[in-house]
DNA sequence: CTTTTTTTCGTCAGTCACTGACTATATTGT
DNA sequence: ACAATATAGTCAGTGACTGACGAAAAAAAG
């Protein structure tokens, strides 16, 4: 077994996705991940913090890159339009992880423990996307609103798209808009 | 000590919100909550489901008040205007808590663990909602997408009269709303 | 008021997530 | 080859949470 530290951490990641669907996630211990990762158990916490986050391993870089994203659309755009930008210019990464994100998505869906840690890596991708709103001068409590309710529309499309793949991500990505859009028949 | 089963859960109750501001979340330890409580720690667990459940105690009653507010809607008002309408009419409720509803938010803006369960507890709320306006006729995505930003409007709202409780909560659930249409100028 | 039934609680033993402190081994740079 | 650094193993421990069982109080039945 290789010490070279990124390879222990990749195992450890595939042990712990594989273990938690043939097991689930209550029946499985971070032993047994270790174990399956040829680690220890005190190796698996000095690379994840808890047994969850093994799972949502690179949830920062997206973020990071959504950010980014964000402060580098056109000027003249509003913030809604802003978010959608940045969210249309991070689909090639959902297509890139869909072989990857599937059967994640599967676990988490009969899981309520990793219910809860989406929820927070979704509220910190809110946090994000609000604070590069905000260094576009958008006032801060309507950055946050904005950004929440942004986040709505693009997790909306990524569940749509992960349900129904044919379509392509982008059009679900302006559906999910437009069906926003319709809560103001007068827009 | 009564065994009476309401007031030990009360008990316990208490000391959990007090051990949390004394102490912290993290250097509470069960053991102290119940101890406190007058009752042993496998007590504490038959009333609530975890550590954390304790400070979360009616969010069920809300959830369901709210849910029944928005079938009790008038059935000519859209998808949004019935979310305002149910929202508006649990102020009071919020009003009445809010002695309680004030040190908890203190300790909790200070714990991860915590807020992270707000989130789990917000999503319990939306999807109410959702149901609540997919009864009503209006389509389940299209509710979800609704309920979510609804959601975002009084969580936003309910924020601001904590911070500022002498508006009222009604004002500020008004202009939460005003700022959110402030996201489509044409509105 | 006594007996039976139900609810709530205490006790005990155990599992498992997670941490700190220390040591060992591999990797990198000189 | 040797030191410096990063990563892993070992060990012992804490604390959240659970299951099983018996005890005691409260409520219901007689």
């Amino acid at each position: 077994m290789p010490r070279s530290g990124k390879e222990a951490r990749r195992r450890l990641q595939q042990a712990t996705l594989a273990l938690f669907q043939e097991r689930g996630y209550d029946e499985t211990t971070t032993a047994e991940i270790a174990a399956r990762a040829g680690v220890t158990e005190r190796t698996f916490f000095r690379h994840f913090l808890d047994k969850r986050e093994a799972l949502f391993d690179g949830e920062e870089a997206f973020r990071d890159a959504l950010a980014e994203s964000v402060l580098s659309a056109p000027r003249d755009l509003g913030p809604m339009e802003a978010l959608l930008w940045a969210f249309h210019s991070v689909l090639p990464v959902l297509e890139q992880n869909r072989s990857f994100s599937e059967p994640r998505q599967k676990v988490i869906a009969e899981t309520p423990a990793l219910q809860e840690r989406v929820l927070t890596k979704t509220a910190g991708l809110i946090s994000a996307l609000s604070a590069a709103l905000h260094r576009r001068g958008v006032e801060e409590s309507l950055a946050k609103l904005a950004s929440q309710v942004g986040m709505a529309v693009f997790s909306h499309a990524a569940k749509t798209w992960l349900d129904d793949p044919a379509a392509g991500a982008e059009a679900h990505l302006n559906r999910a808009y437009i069906k926003l859009q319709r809560l103001w028949p007068s827009i």
